[in-house]
DNA sequence: GCTTAATAGGCGCCT
DNA sequence: CCTATTAAGC
């Protein structure tokens, strides 16, 4: 095969076919595409079978593509190559051997805090301030990636609060449990004791995958650690890439010991380190090195590009996040929508930014937030469609037994459960054993033996038809189609159009795959996110998306917005390693650029109703100053008044001395940087005048002048670009 | 059991 | 600001 679309050190890489391989280099130096040429050639050059191949990946898009670039490479269809997210493929082997009759539905984080719910309400805990039902589930998720199960955490309780947790934590894995439910930590932790625990299973895997290949190693967690140790222990070719500079994911598990210390867990490692960056321009690089190396946690790289210096990065100052948006709208109309991405740090952030483009008339497309199968209304189809595949699926059940209304209230499900309980079985089983029962009123013993006919039919039907006509066939008999023709809701109709949408989603599944199945569908469609959906960088919209779905992209034009202290740093991120963290989540944001970025702060923006306002995100000063150009819109006192207020001291020590160690401002040329009163000077927006007084030392510093116009005005002198034009 | 009105509470990132 | 849940009324 044809290497020359690689370096000397790709090549390197490449061509290591035995043994592990860590490749651990900086943003865009080709690390993903050493991943994609390795498994190319070790097909089209070594004749290595596609079957024994596994290629992990950190989203589904991210494996569709490589898959799609594999191709292109061999120039032949590939049949067989595993390749996916840790918890697709993990999913899919679970699914093939059966694990919990294979038929287990997976819970997303909904599901997952409903169960949890009801834990609480039957340990009487719903109303105790220490257990919120998301609380939980972050813990509980936090425990089961170190591998911590209830029975463990046990041996670790310490005080009442533990011990109420772990019976929390026990009750919600035995209903889950009962459900055949699994979450989706189970899938990556099932999937790991199958392999251990079965030698049967264990020796089929190790033997089957010959080579295994990791992408975005620096954001695996514990357990998929054991999986990379477990699947790669007999032919021990494992090969990972990483940065750790890009590691954004330690909130979910993610830990860095596993790259940094790759070497100690495998010995006979070699690391091979790429240096030539390809994606950015001198200046991107320059600003985003300068930035990364303040973080002390890390493994000091080398990051060069033969490419042009290109632009300065703009940093903008703006009044309020409307100024923000629109400014940024501005931007985007002049240069066009094309390979342009929004990054901000919550979603919440998005639709200030999303009304402006949509005045403009300029194309977007959101990724992120509410997901398509998370709506309302698919989840409703999907819980019909999950009952009939597992009829345990307690969660599903609860959720459609009475939608459309069908007369089964709380009280009439209570009751129904109450019964399945004393007989030792599932609600839904309990519905064909009606007769036994003798606490049900006339009226819910129709309501219920009516529901139950209605599963048997949508059942019958599932061996009669194919995939598609049988979801069509669910939707309609169930009466959910026209529960919602019916609704006098506002979103009834774009609901309705949702639910046809989801059945193409169906159609386009079925041609995808040779083999298709209603289960491996709901197991898919679980794990997708509306990342996988985005079309990569072509399409003539502009992206707005989280800086952590931004994660292995690359767009011509990067905007950043909302750099505020306490908001990006985040100001939650106070716990050991946070600012650092953030500080990298900046850094994977500035190194998505190829030409240009601007970054743009809001000296006040609407949060929870309510305006507040913020200081700029220390990080602003971090960047050097031969790589940017600062542009101060706040028109300055009204915003920079608010700064008075010493409300918002700035979070970090480390962010303090920072700030102290930068304040070389192009614009301010005294020598000993200092304004004196009396002088004249040169302000961008409101033009010359005469400063009349001067408060505040370094970066604080704030100087009152009177402009011509006999406006008075205080302004920030760091931000405010005064030109001194006389003494 | 169902509908409507009031209010609590949320926003950190995601498989 | 938005939504999701709860209380009150039918
Ligand atoms: N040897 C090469 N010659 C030319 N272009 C290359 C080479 N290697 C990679 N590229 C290009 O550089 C860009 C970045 O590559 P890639 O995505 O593989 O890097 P990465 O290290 O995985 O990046 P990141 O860690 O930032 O996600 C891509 O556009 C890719 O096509």
């Amino acid at each position: 095969m044809d290497l020359t679309g690689l370096n000397a050190p790709q090549r390197e890489a490449v061509t290591t076919l035995h043994g592990p391989l860590l490749v651990l280099s900086g943003a865009g130096s080709g690390k993903t595409r050493v991943i994609t040429y390795k498994v190319a050639s070790l097909i089209f050059d070594h004749g290595v079978s596609p079957y024994r191949i596994m290629a992990l990946t950190f989203t589904n898009k991210a494996a569709r593509e490589m898959a799609d670039r594999i191709e292109r490479l061999i120039r032949l269809p590939v049949r067989g190559l595993l390749v996916g997210t840790f918890h697709s493929i993990c999913a899919r082997l679970l699914r093939i051997e059966k694990v919990m009759g294979g038929n287990f539905t997976i819970y997303d984080t909904d599901d997952q805090k409903k169960i949890i719910k009801g834990v609480l309400d039957d340990l009487n805990l719903s109303d105790s301030r220490s257990f919120s039902p998301g609380d939980v589930a972050g813990r509980i998720s936090g425990l089961k990636n170190r591998l911590i199960t209830p029975e463990r955490f046990d041996l670790q309780i310490g005080n009442v609060f533990d011990e109420q947790f772990a019976s929390i934590y026990r009750r919600y894995e035995m209903k889950k449990r009962k459900s055949n439910g699994m979450d989706f930590d189970d899938l990556l932790i099932e999937a790991l004791e199958m392999i251990t625990k079965n030698d049967l299973l264990r020796d089929k895997y190790q033997e089957k995958v010959q080579y295994l290949l990791v992408d975005e190693y620096q954001d695996t967690n514990r357990v998929q650690y054991e999986l990379v140790r477990q699947l790669s222990n007999k032919h021990r070719n494992i090969t990972v890439v990483g940065d750790d500079d890009q590691s954004i994911y330690s909130w979910r598990g993610a830990d860095l010991r596993n790259i940094l210390e790759f070497e100690k867990a495998f010995p006979d490692a070699k690391t091979v380190r790429l240096e030539q960056n390809y994606r950015s321009t001198a200046t991107i690089l320059d600003a985003a090195n300068a930035v990364i190396s303040r973080n002390k946690a890390r493994k000091p790289k080398t990051l060069w590009t033969e490419g042009e210096r290109g632009d300065k990065l703009e940093v903008h100052y703006l009044y309020n996040d409307l100024e923000e948006a629109r400014e940024v709208t501005r931007r985007i109309r002049t240069r066009g929508p094309k390979s342009t991405v929004i990054f901000y740090r919550t979603n919440a952030q998005s639709r200030t930014l999303e009304d402006e483009l949509r005045n403009a008339g300029i194309p977007y497309v959101i990724v992120g937030g509410l997901r398509f199968y998370e709506r309302k209304e698919i989840k409703d189809v999907l819980a019909y469609l999950r009952l009939l595949v597992n009829p345990a699926d307690e969660v599903s059940l609860a959720r459609i037994i009475n939608l459309p209304k069908r007369g089964i209230g709380d009280k009439a499900y209570a009751s129904l459960c109450e019964f399945a309980a004393r007989l030792q079985i599932g609600p839904f089983e309990a519905l064909s054993r009606l007769e036994e029962a003798l606490e049900f009123t006339a009226r819910e013993r129709t309501a219920f033996s009516v529901f139950h006919n209605l599963c048997l039919a949508l059942s019958a039907q599932r061996q009669e038809t194919d995939l598609v006509s049988f979801v069509q066939f669910v939707a309609e008999q169930s009466g959910y189609l026209k529960y919602l023709e019916e609704s006098e809701e506002e979103q009834a109709g774009e609901r309705l159009d949702n639910v046809s949408e989801f059945i193409n989603a169906v159609g386009e599944y079925v041609e995808r795959n040779d083999s298709p199945t209603l289960e491996s569908f709901l197991q898919e469609v679980a794990l997708l996110t509306d990342m996988d959906a985005v079309k990569n960088d072509t399409g003539e919209q502009v992206t707005l998306m989280t800086l952590h779905a931004g994660k292995g992209l690359e767009f011509d034009y990067v905007f950043i917005t909302g750099m505020e202290d306490g908001l990006f740093p985040i100001s939650r991120a106070e716990e050991e390693g946070g600012l650092e963290e953030e500080r990298r989540l900046f850094y994977v944001g500035i190194t998505r650029a190829r030409k240009w970025a601007m970054l743009t702060h809001a000296a006040t923006r609407r949060r929870f109703g309510t305006t507040t306002s913020a200081f700029p995100s220390p990080f602003l000063d971090e960047l050097p100053e031969h790589c940017i150009r600062r542009i101060d819109r706040t028109g300055g006192s009204t915003s920079f008044a608010l700064r008075d207020k010493p409300a918002a001291a700035p979070l970090f020590n480390e962010v303090r001395e920072n700030r102290q160690a930068m304040p070389s401002y192009e614009h301010f040329s005294q020598e000993d940087g200092l304004l004196r009163n009396g002088m004249k000077v040169q302000h961008p927006i409101w033009g010359k005048g005469t400063v009349v007084m001067v408060s505040g030392l370094a970066d604080n510093m704030k100087a009152t002048i009177k402009f011509q116009n006999d406006a008075v005005k205080k302004v920030m002198v760091k931000y405010a670009k005064l030109e001194i034009v006389g003494g």
